[in-house]
RNA sequence: GUGAGUGUAGCUCAGGUGGUAGAGCCCCUGGUUGUGGCCCAGGUGGUCGCAGGUUCAAGUCCUGUCACUCACCCCA
């Protein structure tokens, strides 16, 4: 029989890969609830038009990277592309909007685009996604900010460096938009790259981050949005910037920094990391704040900000970490004693301890090189003479030394050999 | 959507000019009638991505096709 394969752009998770995705959310369910976050469950599949609403129907993400199907009854769908969109429909949808306060909110799952594949890519990708609801202060920001340095420092990851800008609000920013356009039409066309020629009048924005080497030149020239700020842009901008200092983040301002979803306002940011194991794509994460977004889908007019993490990129930055191991194998060398193996381990499990027992009797051999193989701590030896007298060889797989133990002195036995 | 590269054992890969498949690792067994990791010996395992074509003969040459990888665009 012809085989099934699985999709492009779609991963089967193992160990010791699958410990380190494990290993990320186990750090998120520590950190984030440190500053107030709790864990939500939000739908992977919503209306298409959700996030041609939110993400902004000319981006890429909407205009080509999403996985839409019509329903059975014909109506439009999409796996999300991001989790923004539906945690702030969850969050107007559960009437919690209209409640004056602050809302703390994190989830964790897949998320989808359709793009060609590669490394740090995936077709099904996974997020850890926060958001916050409430504040428009610039505290909010720098916390926020701060938290995600944090949560990157729990899980060990170092040498990263915090880009971030201010994108303006909707009186600023279109007005430095106009200085930009007038900028780019007076550079000759030679001097841009094919895309960024046709940016300069699609999408202006856009030609900031372009990374072709004489699109660069043209931009260090070009005006800054951080110059344009109307006054209350700047002095959140300014404050932000504040906290970032007193917290010691290593933050860079980088001007040029534009994100492909138009719902941000004000402070956008993003990690970047230049392991070479993680290849071309250096975001590990990103975010900013999107004050128009609830009362844009439908809700009140209140003001939210948040980042996402990519689980993909930070497992490759991981990489090799998290590799189970066993407290004791028990290893049978006569049929006999198979099933008091089975009662011997799960005495040993209710103590907390992992182990595992095997189905058969085999040589003693076979089975040392297995403990041995699953790095197991002790090996647990049952055959004829210890079913008989009714005890345990317990052997310490580091050091070599082994005794013998009596059935009911299993689990006294088994914490001092460690 | 664009470009480049690669498909031979579970994994990493050898296989000038065509002559009907190899190594290392892994796994299993034995060397030690019940003692692992090192060493030694042996063993399991392959429609050479798939389909056509050329040829007495194709892993090797030609055509097509599929898959994967990396990069661009863009994003986490």
């Amino acid at each position: 029989m012809a085989r099934i394969n699985k999709i492009k752009g779609f991963a089967d998770l193992f160990p010791p890969e699958s410990n380190l995705y494990v290993f990320m959310e186990e750090r998120a369910r520590k950190v984030f609830p440190l500053y107030g976050y709790e864990e939500i469950r939000i739908p992977v599949l919503e209306k298409t038009e959700l996030f041609a609403r939110s993400i902004g129907g000319e981006t890429d993400i909407v205009q080509k990277e999403m996985y839409t199907f019509a329903d059975r009854k014909g109506r439009s769908l999409t796996l999300r592309p991001e989790a923004t969109a539906g945690v702030v429909r969850a969050f107007i949808e559960s009437g919690m909007a209209s409640r004056e306060g602050v809302y703390k909110f994190f989830t964790f799952g897949p998320m989808f685009r359709y793009e060609r594949p590669q490394k740090g890519r995936m077709r099904q990708f996974h997020q850890i996604d926060v958001e916050m609801f409430g504040p428009e202060h610039p505290q909010a920001d720098g916390e926020l900010i701060l938290m995600l340095f944090n949560y990157l420092q729990e899980l060990g990851l170092n040498s990263l460096t915090f880009y971030v800008n201010s994108l303006g609000c909707k009186e600023c920013r279109p007005q430095f938009q106009e200085k930009l356009v007038a900028f780019l039409t007076q550079v000759p066309e030679e001097n841009l790259c094919a895309d960024c020629q046709r940016r300069r009048t699609t999408n202006p924005l856009r030609v900031l981050d372009c990374k072709v080497e004489k699109c660069r030149e043209v931009v260090r020239e070009a005006p800054k949005i951080t110059d344009c700020l109307c006054e209350e842009c700047k002095k959140h901008f300014e404050q932000v910037i504040t906290i970032l200092n007193q917290s010691q983040i290593p933050w860079e301002h980088n001007p040029f920094l534009v994100r492909g979803l138009d719902y941000y306002q004000r402070t956008t940011f993003e990690v970047v990391s230049f392991d070479a194991n993680i290849g071309a794509q250096s975001a590990i994460a990103g975010g900013g704040r999107y004050d128009g977004l609830v009362r844009n889908l439908g809700g009140p007019d209140v003001p939210g900000l948040g980042f996402a993490c990519g689980m993909e990129r930070i497992a490759l930055l991981l990489e090799g970490q998290k590799q189970n191991s066993l407290d004791f194998f028990v290893a049978i060398i006569a049929e006999q004693a198979l099933n008091a193996g089975i009662e011997l381990a799960q005495r040993l499990r209710q103590k907390g301890y992992r182990g595992e027992v095997s189905f058969e009797a085999k040589s003693l051999k076979a089975h040392l090189r297995q403990a041995n193989k699953k790095k197991s701590r002790t090996c647990l030896i049952l055959g004829e003479e210890e079913l008989v007298q009714k005890v345990v060889q317990v052997k310490n797989l580091q050091t070599g030394l082994q005794q013998s133990v009596a059935w009911e002195d299993i689990e006294q036995a088994l914490g001092i050999l460690f």
